[in-house]
DNA sequence: GTTTATCAGATTGTCGACAATCTAACGAGC
DNA sequence: GCTCGTTAGATTGTCGACAATCTGATAAAC
């Protein structure tokens, strides 16, 4: 009847490092943690109310996923990002979205539930609401992975989309036009339903592009 | 061979967690810890001659890198596999390969290093060493894909090339011609360097379909 | 006989204390 | 002033003990 856990609201059989793991995670993807932060165990575990054991496994599932990295009896930071790495991130990610198109063409895939997300995109510019359309727009593109049916590869953009999130919240994302954004999505959705392969493709690697831009300053000047 | 599990030799600034790690990755890429089978931190823990902690974070490390699943409170065990996910390893093989040669070939960055490996496993065929030849194959594609220069790939590369270690130490690999294998790769170097990107891919592909054969048995029959 | 409550064993999860290692500041000797 | 041990503080690494949770067996209630 461990109850003395103020921080961190424990939830039925989920672990403390899992908790733990989530809110340092959260942290960083938000650009509160920025990269080069030093993590410190204790530090966190002070913070959170909890022993060093949880702080450290969830550190150690953080680093798993590339968010941190750790020098042995030296000491643990966010890592530092670079340019090169955010062109792999997102060269990376348009290979995975060109496969996903072929298998779901090849496949004759109803892609029918992408339309959801490109209208909840619309709705969000039309607010001004970026979070939203944002999320919309992961929602998209992570649907058309999914639709491929290719959990291996799933798993891989998952891991690759975060760090993409990370970068996003790092990046200047004012005065960019929302509606621009939005309307790239339907000819992407109609050329997969025309089984037009070559022009999805190409469709979505334009928008891939265009949404990798991205200055030294705003990495923190790590080249 | 399995035999001097009774201690661990202590590396100069190496943590446990990663000697632990090494130690029971080794047992479940060479097949002596099979898919399936339970994973007991106190077990490991006497068996090795040290604390759960660090073998605790060793499971941890193979957990994120899917060799070991867990469920909170219930277990652990070698990660089953399925056909499906064999499948899903070796597709995404081959985009990656592709992805690797269409680099190369734009930058025309010098592939020779490749003729290296390749010689390896026409020597190591005329002698029979199946071992020897896996070893220069896996050098031979890991060589393609660090040519490409992506950190990234490269990374998701060698955790997939991982799980594929662990798919051929569970293949009956008796019976197959090792001097065909070999003769698949010099073809493939003159492609790149005549710079015929769609046969260079083809052969790879062709390649990686005739080696990722493997019946339900061998896996374990988990379907 | 079926259902439910309870218990014991096994395994994972968490904790606090101590050990190992790195870094930077300090000072002795030259 | 410069070099080189030495030491103190900070941080990570490891340990043994205890808590929480699951499973399956057992027994009580109906």
């Amino acid at each position: 009847m461990a109850e003395t856990h103020a921080d961190i609201s424990r939830i039925e059989n989920v672990p403390l490092r899992v908790s733990v793991a989530d809110i340092i995670r959260q942290a960083i993807l938000n650009g509160t943690m920025k990269p080069g932060t030093p993590v410190v165990e204790m530090a966190l575990a002070e913070q959170l109310q909890v022993s060093r054991a949880p702080v450290r496994e969830a550190i150690q599932i953080l680093e798993a996923d590339g968010l941190i990295e750790s020098e042995p009896y030296k000491g643990k930071r966010v890592k530092p990002l670079t340019l090169k790495e955010v062109e792999e991130l997102y060269s990376l990610r348009e290979q995975f979205e060109a496969f996903a198109i072929r298998r779901v063409v090849e496949r004759q895939v109803d892609v029918s539930e992408l339309r959801r997300h490109s209208d909840a995109m619309f709705e969000a510019a039309e607010r001004g609401d970026l979070a939203a359309l944002n999320t919309a727009d992961e929602a998209f593109h992570r649907t058309l992975i999914r639709l491929a049916d290719h959990q291996l590869m799933l798993s891989f953009w998952d891991n690759l989309y975060m760090r993409i999130r990370q970068i996003m919240a790092l990046r200047n994302s004012a005065n960019r036009d929302l509606r621009a954004v939005a309307r790239n999505h339907p000819p992407i959705i109609e050329a997969i339903e025309n089984r037009d392969m070559i022009r999805a493709i190409s469709l979505i690697s334009d928008h891939t592009r265009s949404a990798s831009q991205i200055t030294p300053e705003e990495l923190g000047i790590a080249r």
